[in-house]
DNA sequence: GTCTATATTGAGATAGAC
DNA sequence: GTCTATCTCAATATAGAC
């Protein structure tokens, strides 16, 4: 494998396993078998290489997002499948994404500066539309479409972290394909909701 | 304020906002006012005093698990209440919640080991069992208890994601009571259900 | 208990040869 | 492109006076 790679390769690993400060450029040179200078001739310095990482998993997300527009089916099965593609991509970049968890929900660990927010508005900007078709089309109710939203987007996140620090749950696409159709669904019982709605 | 809380307040702030390894014992003690040698007396050294201010988070957090057990009235209003005094648990802690967030679900950043797992788990059998009350009372369906659990344990972990990233959301305590309702109800409408029972 | 002063280590980064 | 050798600085931690 190209040197340049292998600096990419092993700075993912750590930066995921250690966190962004935490992580020596002296291991990421080491873990590639070069020296340090390797690392600043390919890229400009810690930060860089770092950059460099994020951007390229961030467009592959990007990506999917795009695509994601010109579905065809109805609204719950384009949300089944949307959320099923993302949560593949995640799988496939579980070290890169944990990195980019903990940098945007926690603290900043001095990294560089990241605009993450651009990409995870667009997602929940891309739920929230398959959501507004289900409700025009009848398909769903004519409740709030943001909760709509958060209730997917819950059952995404969770799966995802399930996955993060418990994989040997065993929380597989079709869990989550599972957990989603349920909260379609709902968890009352017909009963139940008649006599909440009487309130 | 004494010496002691000083430090551990600003350690707080600090680990919270630029993670475990990116945070100095310099800033800390410069944060409180004191010199080095004092963060030294009080606690053993820099793993000392995060494990202090991690213990003595996920205490309180326990604490509400415990007395959980014994609260009164249907699943769904103990499930709303319980997930209600988690998300203002972790309002009232939100720079510890961060910081606890990036460590159990990112990279160790170099922290010294914590057992978040006991806890977590914990809090899922919290929750698994209130559903299963549900079900032997005939209020929620007969489906995998599984399932429900994480449902709504991601509405509960989005709502706290929302205000870690996007306070100005106003993801409130009375949003993610509408959200768990929504997943407790369902989002697609009966016709919509029945066309999917066909299948 | 809190200070000044300092030991010691390891970090990011580079000069300059090949 | 890749190396050896080294600079510089900042980090954790402590000795010892008050």
């Amino acid at each position: 494998m190209a040197v340049r790679n292998r600096l990419l390769s092993a700075a993912t690993e750590l930066f995921s396993r250690k966190g962004y400060s935490a992580t020596t450029t002296r291991e990421i040179v080491a873990a590639s078998e070069v020296t340090k200078p390797v690392l600043y001739y390919y890229f400009r310095n810690k930060e860089g290489i770092y950059l460099e990482l994020i951007r390229g998993a961030y467009a592959k997300f990007d990506a999917l997002l795009d695509t994601s527009r010109s579905e065809k089916g109805s609204a719950s099965e384009r949300l089944l499948r949307l959320s099923d593609q993302i949560f593949s991509l995640f799988m496939k970049n579980i070290e890169m994404a944990r990195l980019m968890y903990s940098i945007y929900y926690g603290p900043h660990q001095g990294a560089p500066f990241f605009d993450f927010d651009t990409y995870h508005l667009k997602f929940q900007d891309t739920i929230r539309q398959l959501v507004n078709e289900g409700k025009q089309q009848g398909e769903f109710h004519k409740g709030n479409a943001d909760d709509m939203m958060w209730a997917i987007l819950g059952a995404v996140n969770v799966a995802m972290e399930v996955q993060l620090c418990h994989p040997e749950l065993g929380m597989e696409r079709k869990r989550l394909a599972q957990i989603l159709k349920l909260i379609l669904r709902g968890i009352s019982t017909q009963k139940t909701r008649q006599e909440e709605k009487r309130k």
